[in-house]
DNA sequence: TCAACATATGTTTAATTGTTCATATGTATA
DNA sequence: TATACATATGAACAATTAAACATATGTTGA
């Protein structure tokens, strides 16, 4: 009794065992190219500094050009202008000229997105 | 005539000039803290890896153990380990143990949003 | 308690990356 | 077109960090 209750457990776990196998094997297919999950993670790496996380907040609410924002986060114009270069190629600025500046602006919802998800998570 | 009309314009782009610097002002106090916002840079490092993201999104539908992850993504149990610590640290995933092994699965949905917000927008 | 398994941690090394300084490009105006 | 202003770019250096290897800790069952 004891031993059958005890087989029936371990066969239970077997199987259990067993279904997680498949599903785990199912997953590997689900996972996204690697190609994919690297550019994600290029994608999350230009939000990760500082440095450029304060220059897509300062630009939360209006367009900046590079001498407003070297100005209000106290930056040297070398160091935006390098940031900003990084921002443009990862598509999370748009810009425009107007005479000799150059205005920045968030490039789409899903950067004011990303940012708000990031912020929740880092209130708690 | 023509100097008047100059003159106008100069002055309505001194005034709009005013006005951007006045919200530029405005900004410079509702920008958050920098210790937040660097708290924030910090949580999005810690996406921008591509072993993490890989192992994140390795546990999208289902929790896994460490050696699990190793088989799944080819990679040693020293660095799943260590990359674990990270994502546990960040508070992006939770564990329990369960016998000699540990299942680690997402921490709540803040994560889940934000990889896919990322995914949406690096499928673009 | 001992052996085997699962996970964690410490250390070293190679590669990546942000900043600075210097300089170049581009634009407007006298 | 010459000068000043706004932005961009190149190169060098310092700091950060992921992976690998070795080892430690913790758990189970004999």
């Amino acid at each position: 009794m004891a031993e059958e209750s005890k087989e029936k457990t371990m066969n239970v776990e077997k199987e259990s065992q067993a279904e997680r196998e498949t599903v785990i094997h199912k997953m590997q297919e689900q996972q996204p190219d690697d190609e994919i999950l690297y550019d994600l993670a290029e994608l999350f790496k230009v939000f990760g500094d500082s440095t450029r996380i304060k220059i897509l907040y300062a630009m939360f609410e209006h367009e900046l050009c590079v001498n407003d924002i070297a100005g209000l986060l106290n930056l040297s114009q070398s160091s935006v202008s390098h940031q900003l270069r990084i921002l443009k190629t990862s598509k999370l600025v748009k810009f425009r000229r107007e005479g000799k500046s150059i205005y920045y602006s968030l490039d789409d919802e899903h950067v004011r997105s990303i940012i708000s998800m990031g912020m929740e998570h880092v209130e708690e």
